[in-house]
DNA sequence: TTATGTGCAAACTCTTTGCATTACC
DNA sequence: GGTAATGCAAAGAGTTTGCACATAA
């Protein structure tokens, strides 16, 4: 369901980091590859602080400054996404390709991806219309998982 | 295109916030009926900080905590709605009864409101596919309006 | 009368900024 | 060697909370 390419490994994904610092006449540091490499392992949407933590753990130096700095930079490179659920801050993850909406659960706070097709026409066929030239869109469905349906 | 009922004055709305005050064994407030007044009114989707300045404007003797207060207690009755775009803040609108989405232009900050029946089934139908219940939304396309489309 | 609401100030949380130092190229 | 990036601490912005006083029922 998913729009696909073929999957990239982490080393691309660095590759790709280093190919945009250097074209910003930047220059490539420990902490943006340390960032990159958790969010690529990251298995959820995460928070600034929960990524300093994680890394903090695993005995690195970084501040949280340099996080927020990092992700700031990476999203501006399109390198990740973040995500922002009611009035909690917003959470990061690494863009591997795929645009997709999130569906989440009220109750445990699950989250579900998701792409549709045609969700996608309708929603450029609302903006013509109203005579926008849509560039982007965040969609999130808010409701209750099977699991927190069942432990009513 | 917007669904409708019969359009309900600031009277009505009145009414309902103290019925819906009074259910919960509250006490009704001047302060409370400024804040539904003003956001009767308004033309935009307001801040609290806005509706705080606006109501000083007007010589209330109003304290921005209490607007903070009676947003989330309006908000949890369901008379406002509050909706955050990007990672500001959130903002209020009154709930008019007529659930719908929002396209926000990036560059000048325009709102437009749309309503799409289609969309709606769409969601529940991808949502049901999921196993999840829906309880609710939030759906904003970003773009660029026609006036700023001609004004590159 | 009495519990709730209010205004103010302080506290809190999340994020950004200034600056001396480090590290990449 | 020169410039950008970092870590720290302090500053900002937005929001919440504690408390004494005011007010609706």
């Amino acid at each position: 369901m998913m729009k696909s390419e073929r999957e990239r490994g982490l080393r691309e994904y660095i590759e790709e980091l280093k190919r945009r610092v250097k074209e910003r006449g930047l220059k490539h540091s420990q902490q943006r590859e340390e960032i990159l490499t958790l969010l690529f392992h990251a298995r959820r949407h995460l928070t600034p602080e929960e990524i300093y933590n994680q890394l903090k753990r695993e005995k690195s130096t970084i501040g949280l400054a340099t996080v927020y700095r990092t992700l700031a930079f990476l999203e501006q490179e399109n390198i990740v996404n973040s995500i922002s659920f009611g009035s909690e801050g917003k959470r990061y993850e690494l863009n591997r390709g795929g645009h997709h909406d999130h569906m989440i659960c009220i109750r445990c706070g699950k989250i579900v991806e998701f792409y549709n097709e045609e969700l996608e026409a309708l929603q450029e066929e609302i903006a013509r219309r109203e005579g926008f030239v849509l560039i982007t869109h965040q969609l999130n469905l808010y409701g209750l998982c099977p699991q927190c349906q069942k432990r009513r």
